[in-house]
DNA sequence: CACAATTAAATTGTACGCAAGTGAATTTTG
DNA sequence: CAAAATTCACTTGCGTACAATTTAATTGTG
């Protein structure tokens, strides 16, 4: 069972075939996600990105672009075109605000806050996409968190 | 046993909620993986599609276009672009099948080939990176299997 | 064999995702 | 208070993702 006397490190093997097989999982299932809402929130005119936006201002309100990104975990780079979209398309407003020029304050048209209770209606009708009970739902996300949490932290050492 | 007549559906609320929470982790811990791949591939100067990719060939040999997005999960839309810019990075090569000239055959250079070894350094490292343990991996990667499952099957109720 | 249906890859158009750079506003320092 | 550093959002450029279309080759059918 112990290490072969030719190399220190028995596990290399095994490891990567996991390892390999674990982000490419989290890749895979990422976009299945986004593949299993499209028929959903195509009916309201939304993509995937569009739609967490949208989560974070119906829970919070009105907030900074930066805070959205720090929400979300994306950048400025990506969410500047994206809300530009979601405005032109008459969901959101942007105005800098006044206190501090630097920033833009996001915030839900009428429009854009009585998209929820639609959504809300669809998500339900739609159920259960993943198909898992609470308890396997509740132990990935958790596993998942702390992963995330770690992958994060590497990033210093280049 | 039945829900009491303020609360009348919890448990799908509380599902509902979940599902939103289980699918930003994994949006989010997807992205966070290319990023701690990011500074490891870029010494060998490939994206973390293209590192996947090579993987597939390093694995199985040379493949058709259309063998590598079923792998993968990813259409010619994605890929035709991705393997122009291996070809032209000396990766990859791609000839027409001459038994069946729609197919493209793709296969590794002598370099693609060499590159193979320095993948090793590469896994070792977002090995750390995640830090889990391997029981936590395969069961990670066990979970996000049966649920991308699940999700490929939803699609069809649109 | 002709011709419709199918298949494989590439192309087009839209929308992320992120690095790098710009410019304006604010904060920090001397 | 003025210069330097920082912060915030925007923009540019590159590389995915994917739907929809195009082109070429193969298969199926009469």
């Amino acid at each position: 069972m112990k290490a072969q006397t030719t190399k220190t490190m028995e596990i290399p093997q095994e490891e990567k075939r996991l390892e390999k097989q674990l982000c490419f999982a989290v890749y895979a299932t990422a976009h299945a996600f986004t593949r299993a809402y499209k028929p959903i929130l195509d009916r309201v005119g939304l993509t995937y990105p569009q739609y967490l936006v949208m989560l974070v201002l119906w829970e919070r309100g009105e907030l900074p672009v930066k805070t959205i990104g720090e929400q979300l975990d994306l950048d400025s780079g990506t969410l500047s075109p994206l809300l530009k979209r979601l405005e032109q398309n008459g969901l959101i407003k942007r105005i800098r605000d006044l206190r501090d020029e630097r920033q833009v304050i996001v915030s839900l048209t009428p429009e854009g806050q009585a998209m929820k209770g639609e959504i809300d209606t669809i998500m339900t009708a739609i159920g259960q996409a993943a198909g898992c009970t609470l308890q396997e739902m509740a132990e990935m996300r958790d596993m998942l968190h702390r992963l995330r949490g770690n992958l994060g932290r590497a990033g210093t050492g280049g």
